[in-house]
Order: C-alpha cells, then sequence, then structure tokens
DNA sequence: GTCTATAAGAGGATAGAC
DNA sequence: GTCTATCCTCTTATAGAC
C-alpha cells in the first residue's frame, strides 16, 4: 500500500526539522523529497508551524500512551525498585528510535523564537503529565507509607538527575549505557549526599 | 572610557546568537542594540559569517589560554589527581560565565547549515588542543610510568564523561554540582566497570 | 489534489553621499 | 564611520486554473 501524501510531507519534515532546524527548513525542501510543489503542502497543513506541532504533538503522545500503558506502573514493589525500572523501561524506548527523543531535546533547549512560548507549553504540559503518572506510580508502592516525603523526593531527583543524563549521552553523545553501569550510577546518587 | 563600536557590535551579535540561534538573527537586530543602521557593520566585519566566526574563535582560544596556564599541569601528582584536578577546574572556569560554553554547545549540537561544515573544523582543532594539553599534562605524572596504558585511558575516559555530564547540567539544568558530588561520582565512575 | 503564478515581506549585502 | 537608498534573493502563503 502507498503511503498517504500527508504522511510523506510528515516524514520528510520530521527528519529537516531535526537535522536542519525549524528555520533553516523551508516548505520547498520538504516538498521536494515528496515529490510535491510546495504550494500543495498547504492543502494538507495549513502552515509550516501547524506542519511543526502535528509532529510535535505526535511525538509527545506517542510516548505518553507507552508509559501510560507500562505495567510495572502496577507493580507493588518498593518506590526505589519502581523508580529504578521506569527509568530502564523509558531508555529501552528511546533507544529503540533516538531520533525522536532529539527532536523534541532540540525544540526544548533551542526553540526557534517565533514559536518558543507554544513549545514551553506543550513541553510543559509533557512534563505534568509524565509527574501525575510517576506520582501515581508512587501511590501504589509497597513501601509508600514507611517512607518519609523526602526520601521520596529524593529518589525523584536521582531519578531526574540521571535521566538527564542518560538522555545527553544517548541523544548528544550516541552511548547508550549498559544495565551495570545504569545500576552503579544509581547506587551512587541515591546514596543521600551525592548530588 | 567608551567601548568601541566593534566591541559592542560583538557583544550584541553574541547575545543574539546565544539565544534566538544564528539563523534567526538579523544584522539589523544586532545593530539597533548598538545604535546603528545595518550597513555599518560591514565597515567592521565583511560579513554575517565573519562576525560569528570572530566571536567563535575569541571564546575557544580565550579557554585555550586559560588551560595552558594552569598551574596544576607542571605538577607532580598522581595522573588520577591531576585529571580530577584539571577537571574540577575546567568547571570553575565554565561556571564563572557559564554563557560562553552555553554558545559553543549550542553551535556544536545545532550548527546552522551554511557554516556546519566551519564549525566542525574549528571545534575539532578545538578539542585537539585540549587533547594535546591533557597528554603532556599525563606525561609530567609522578605514577605515569607505573600505570598501564588502558588505565590511562580509562582515567581519560572518566574524566570525558564526567565532563560531559557537568557541563550538560551547567549549561542545560543550570545546576552546578558541588565538590563533593563530583568526588563520589568521579569515585564510582573510575571504579573500572561503571561505564 | 496538485499545479502555476504571484503577492508580500524579510534579510544579506553593496554603492555612494556626507 | 555612519547614513540612505537600493538590489537581489529567498521564503511563506494565497488565488485560481486544471
Amino acid at each position: 500500500m502507498e503511503t498517504k501524501t500527508s504522511d510523506k510531507i510528515i516524514q520528510s519534515a520530521f527528519k529537516l526539522f531535526l537535522e536542519k532546524g525549524y528555520e533553516a527548513t523551508n516548505v520547498r525542501d520538504i516538498c521536494r523529497e515528496v515529490g510535491i510543489k510546495a504550494s500543495s503542502m498547504y492543502f494538507y497543513y495549513k502552515s509550516k508551524q501547524d506542519l511543526f506541532f502535528y509532529i510535535y504533538d505526535e511525538i509527545i503522545s506517542e510516548y505518553l500512551r507507552f508509559i501510560q500503558g507500562t505495567e510495572i506502573l502496577m507493580k507493588d514493589i518498593s518506590v526505589e525498585e519502581k523508580l529504578y525500572t521506569l527509568l530502564k523501561c523509558k531508555m529501552e524506548y528511546y533507544a529503540a528510535d533516538i531520533s525522536k527523543r532529539k527532536f523534541i531535546l532540540r525544540y526544548h533547549l533551542f526553540p526557534p523564537e517565533e514559536i518558543t512560548s507554544t513549545i514551553r507549553e506543550k513541553y510543559r504540559f509533557f512534563t505534568n503529565e509524565e509527574n501525575k503518572i510517576l506520582f501515581e506510580a508512587i501511590e501504589r508502592c509497597r513501601n509508600k507509607k514507611e517512607l518519609k516525603k523526602e526520601k521520596i523526593d529524593y529518589y525523584l531527583l536521582v531519578y531526574k538527575r540521571l535521566e538527564d543524563y542518560l538522555e545527553y549521552q544517548m541523544t548528544v553523545s550516541n552511548i547508550k549505557l549498559n544495565d551495570n553501569a545504569i545500576n552503579k550510577l544509581w547506587a551512587t546518587l541515591s546514596d543521600n549526599s551525592a548530588i
């Protein structure tokens, strides 16, 4: 079956927005790879911005659906174990197609001026949704009631810091750390004074 | 004493190139802050590219001069201690004015298409020069001869990885880790199986 | 759905006056 | 040194034919 033109446009735009950036990518270039003229794009998407956010939204919602569907969320294990497992789960997801995460990172770090506020808004929504999922997951943990709030917050901090690092290694340095390495880092960081 | 116009242009351009990016910054905007018309810029710099690389080169060479002048380079201490100290030294330098490092990082991660090859070339030169300094510093270490090449390479790897992480935390997350944290991370990473 | 033609504007760069 | 005027090119987006 043939790929729909609207999807071809998405694919071409995704690639160019990722590699060249939003400002440096023009509608003509996007359409050249699809095999149509620039004006034809406006039949499918009302503007270049519209096209961009269609891609951006899709990447975010696809990830949220994935993490929401993870079995670990419901497991009755300790807070630390759950967060650690969720982190590894997330990294596996990214590793399977790192380009999507690169896309989000690129526009989070360096948003084009004309769409900065919308990107920030959407990114905030994204992290909020993810945090909600995280908090709910913690609620269901075996030892949740025994732990002080500070201890839980500390695990969350470890989670975020390690996430930053692993994501950076993957997206920027193209390095995927092995399980043993992640495990050691997690252990060091959670040893309450390393952050 | 008044700031020279050529310097005012540099300052304005640096700020805009850093925040809005090369493509999204136009000569008219740069000059507006200086209080001159766009055409006047061409009296000082022959093009927008020329202006950009003037700034880029200056940041790099200023850093290289700093690191070359560090006393630790000559000290007769162990390889591990020297690399660890150099890393902290470097991070202090960055922390003193993080915007310069952000500038380099931005264009290393996402170079504008029309100047990609030149940026890559300059960045390669930069890392080469830094590596030379690093290798020479290692030569002068007390225990250099007792160590296997593999062990030294491993310390260098720890150095690079930790550097990546700390740099990322500073430039992207605006977090400067304290000495204790850096020390712990160094210890964990150099424990030969964590990378 | 896709095309051609074109409007409307932004941006880099130069010429030449002062 | 700095200005005005202007050129030229590129880009987004629309109108209307097929």
